[in-house]
RNA sequence: UGGGCUAUGGUGUAAUGGUAGCACAAGAGGUUUUGGUUCUCUUAGUCUUGGUUCGAACCCAGGUAGUCCAACCA
C-alpha cells in the first residue's frame, strides 16, 4: 500500500512515532488484529484492520493476527478461513497467526501463581449472587463470603474447575481487586469460568476457559505485542488490562521468563456509517429472515458482502483513510464511502455499453444488412504525461447496425428546452458512432412519426436517421451539436443480461437505536422490529437488460463502469449463458 | 443518580499556546463524444460561562449535551 509521505500523522501513529524516537521496547513496534472467530469481518473492522496493520506496516513494525478464541460456545474454524480471506483481500500481510488459545497453558500457570499471591479466589455464588453484590455504578458492591477462603482451597477448587466434574455455573476464579472501585471492571472481575466444552482447537484439554479480561493483555503480553490498539468502548478496562499486565510482569521476573515492560493499550473512535446496521446479531438475523442473501450478500456492510457490492479494496482504504481517527464517537455519511469508492473506481473500471432499460431504436436510413466495428475506450483516465488518453491496449470493439437498444429515459415525446437528449426535431450523438436525428413530422393525427407506440400508448420504436458524415474519428464527427451523447447496443450483437441495482438496506439513519426503541415501544424483538424500517426497494432486479458482447469474457468481479449510469461488477454467480451484474454505486449527480 | 471518555461549517477531520485549513455534501459557472471526469468560484464552523496568558479551538474550573461501564460475551 502506498501512504502519502507528508500527511499528517493521527493520534496513534503520533505516539508510535514518538515512542520509536525514544527507543521505548528496544525500538520495536509490534501490534495485532484480535477478531473473535465468530462472525464474518465488516467495514469497521476495515478500519481496525486498516490502523492494526497499517501502522506496523507503516513504522517497521510487525502485525500479527489474533483469534481471540477464549469462547468455545461461540466460535468455529469456519469464520477463520474467511477472515483470513478479507484480510488479503484487502491487502495486508501478518507476521503470524495466533490464536488465544495458544496461551491457555501459560494462562492457567499465571492464574495458580495469582491464587498463590493471594490476588485470586475461586467463588461458589450463583452467577445471580454475584451480581447482586457487585453493586451498581452508584452503589459500591459487597465481598463475597469466599473472599479470605484459605489459598490451599482455592487452589484445590481451581484444579477441580478443570477436570470436567464441576458443573458450568459453580465455581469460578475471581480476582481480588476492590468491590468498591468506581470502575464496574475492578469489582473482583471473573478469570476463569466452567465450560465443559470442546474448544476447537484445544479439544477436551481444557474445561474451564479464561475470560477476555484475563487473556487479552496477557496475550499481547506474551506475543511480544507493544501497543494494543481498539476501540473506545475498551477504555474501561484498561486500568485492569494495565493491573494484570503489571501482575505478570511480575511473575514473569519471578520465573525469569519474561524482561519487557509490556504492552499498552490505546484506543480509537469505532465506524459509525448512517443507514447502515453493524451489529453481529442483527446482520445474523437478516441473514436467518432470508431479508438478504447470506453474508455476501451486496447490500451487506461485511468486508464479503462490500467486496462482492463492487469495492476495490483501494477504495475502501481511502475511506478509512478519510475519516481518520479520532477519539470522538461520530456517525459517518455513506456518502463520503460512495465518494471514495467513485473517486478509485473512476480510474481502474472499464467503461462499457449497457442499456439497462431498453426501447428500440431504428436507423431508417442505414443499410439492412450493414454492420460497423468500431472502437470504444476501456478507460478514458489512462493518461499519458501531456494528459491525453491513451489509446494503445486501451480500446476494445464494438459492433453498430441498423436496429439499436437505447435508454427508455433518453427519449422523451415532449422533453423540452432543458432536455438535451433525444426526442421530435432533436438530434443527439451516439456515443463511439454517429450523430443521429429524429424527425419532427406529423402524421393527420398530430402523432409524431418518429414514434410507434402499442396500443397501452407505450414506446416500442423510434426512428432516426443518422449523419454519415459524422462517424466518430472521421473530420464531420467534429460537428457541434446542442444534444448530448447517447449509449447504446446494436440489437443483434448485444448480449440479454441481469442487472440487480442495490440502495441501502435502511430508510432510517440509524436503524440500531430505531430498531431497539421499536423492540422497547412494541414488546416485539428481532425482525418484527427491524421490518418498519426495512428499504423495500433496497434490491431492483432488472432482467431485460442489454449488454455489449464485450463484457461476456470479463471475469468475476471485474470493475465496470456502465457508461453514464454507474460503477457495476461481474456477480460471482454471473455465467457466460446468464450474465449477472451487481450497482456498485451510481455515478455522481 | 457514581466513574470514564468526548464536543471545530450540514457530515468527517486538521491546526499540539501564535493566519481556523482540507475532504465530502450543497450552490453557481467553464470544459467535455459519459448530465461522468476535470477546472474556477460561492455558502457555512471552534457547545456555553468564567479563569490563566501579551495571545486560547488548544491549558484550568463550572455548566450543557452525547457516549461507554453493573455478560460466568469479546
Amino acid at each position: 500500500m502506498n501512504y502519502e509521505l507528508n500527511k499528517s500523522l493521527n493520534f496513534i501513529e503520533q505516539i508510535v512515532k514518538s515512542d520509536l524516537a525514544e527507543g521505548k521496547n528496544d525500538g520495536r513496534l509490534q501490534t495485532r488484529f484480535p477478531p473473535e472467530p465468530n462472525g464474518y469481518l465488516h467495514i469497521g473492522h476495515a478500519k481496525a484492520i486498516a490502523m492494526d496493520f497499517g501502522i506496523a506496516e507503516k513504522f517497521g513494525g510487525v502485525c500479527n493476527l489474533r483469534m481471540d478464541d477464549t469462547n468455545p460456545q461461540k466460535e468455529d474454524t469456519e469464520y477463520v478461513e474467511a477472515i483470513e480471506r478479507d484480510i488479503k483481500w484487502l491487502g495486508f500481510k501478518w507476521g503470524k497467526v495466533c490464536y488465544a488459545s495458544d496461551y491457555f497453558q501459560d494462562l492457567w500457570d499465571f492464574a495458580e501463581w495469582c491464587i498463590q499471591q493471594g490476588r485470586a479466589y475461586v467463588d461458589e455464588q450463583t452467577s445471580e449472587e454475584i451480581a447482586a453484590q457487585k453493586g451498581t455504578p452508584t452503589e459500591p458492591g459487597t465481598n463475597s463470603p469466599y473472599r479470605d477462603r484459605p489459598v490451599e482451597e482455592s487452589l484445590r477448587l481451581f484444579r477441580e474447575m478443570n477436570s470436567g466434574n464441576v458443573e458450568p455455573g459453580k465455581m469460578i476464579l475471581r480476582a481480588k481487586i476492590d468491590m468498591a472501585s468506581p470502575n464496574m471492571h475492578f469489582r473482583d472481575p471473573i478469570m476463569y469460568r466452567v465450560l465443559n466444552m470442546e474448544h476447537w482447537r484445544t479439544g477436551n484439554k481444557w474445561n474451564a476457559y479464561p475470560m477476555y479480561d484475563f487473556t487479552h493483555g496477557q496475550s499481547d503480553y506474551l506475543e511480544g505485542v507493544t501497543h494494543s490498539i481498539c476501540t473506545l468502548e475498551f477504555v474501561p478496562h484498561r486500568e485492569l488490562y494495565d493491573l494484570f499486565v503489571a501482575w505478570m510482569r511480575e511473575w514473569g521476573a519471578q520465573t525469569s521468563r519474561f524482561t519487557y515492560q509490556g504492552p499498552r493499550q490505546f484506543e480509537f473512535n469505532k465506524l459509525n456509517l448512517n443507514y447502515t446496521l453493524m451489529s453481529k446479531r442483527n446482520l445474523l438475523v437478516l441473514t436467518k429472515e432470508g431479508v438478504v442473501n447470506g453474508w455476501d450478500d451486496p447490500r451487506m456492510p461485511t468486508i464479503c458482502g462490500i467486496r462482492r457490492r463492487g469495492y476495490s479494496p483501494q477504495a475502501i482504504l481511502n475511506f478509512i483513510d478519510k475519516i481518520g481517527y479520532t477519539t470522538f464517537d461520530a456517525l459517518n455519511d455513506i456518502k463520503l464511502m460512495e465518494a471514495a469508492c467513485r473517486e478509485d473506481l473512476n480510474t481502474r473500471a472499464i467503461r462499457v455499453s449497457a442499456v439497462v432499460d431498453p426501447v428500440k431504436l431504428v436507423i431508417d436510413n442505414y443499410p439492412e444488412e450493414q454492420v460497423e466495428e468500431m472502437q470504444a475506450v476501456n478507460n478514458p483516465e489512462l493518461r499519458d504525461a501531456e494528459g491525453n488518453t491513451i489509446m494503445e491496449g486501451n480500446t476494445h470493439a464494438i459492433h453498430f447496425s441498423k436496429e439499436l437498444y437505447i435508454e427508455r429515459d433518453d427519449f422523451m415525446e415532449d422533453g423540452g428546452k432543458k432536455f438535451l437528449r433525444l426526442g421530435p426535431g432533436k438530434e443527439v450523438r451516439l456515443k463511439n458512432a454517429y450523430i443521429i436525428a429524429c424527425s419532427d413530422e406529423q402524421d393527420e393525427n398530430g402523432n409524431y412519426k418518429c414514434i410507434e407506440k402499442d396500443s397501452n400508448g407505450n414506446i416500442t420504436c423510434i426512428h432516426a436517421t443518422y449523419d454519415a458524415d459524422t462517424k466518430s474519428g472521421m473530420p464531420g464527427a467534429d460537428r457541434k451539436i446542442k444534444g448530448k451523447t447517447l449509449h447504446w447496443v446494436s440489437c443483434q450483437h448485444s448480449i440479454p443480461c441481469e442487472v440487480r441495482n442495490y440502495a441501502c438496506l435502511w430508510t432510517c439513519e440509524n436503524p440500531r437505536d430505531a430498531i431497539k426503541q421499536y423492540e422497547k415501544e412494541n414488546g416485539v424483538r428481532g425482525i418484527d422490529a427491524m421490518r418498519p424500517f426495512l428499504n423495500p426497494e433496497s434490491l431492483i432486479i432488472n432482467k431485460n437488460a442489454f449488454i455489449e458482447e464485450f463484457a461476456k469474457g470479463l471475469p468475476a468481479l471485474s470493475y465496470l463502469q456502465f457508461q453514464r449510469i454507474g460503477y457495476y461488477n461481474v456477480d460471482p454467480d454471473s455465467t457466460p449463458e446468464h450474465l449477472v451484474f451487481n450497482k456498485t454505486v451510481g455515478l455522481k449527480g
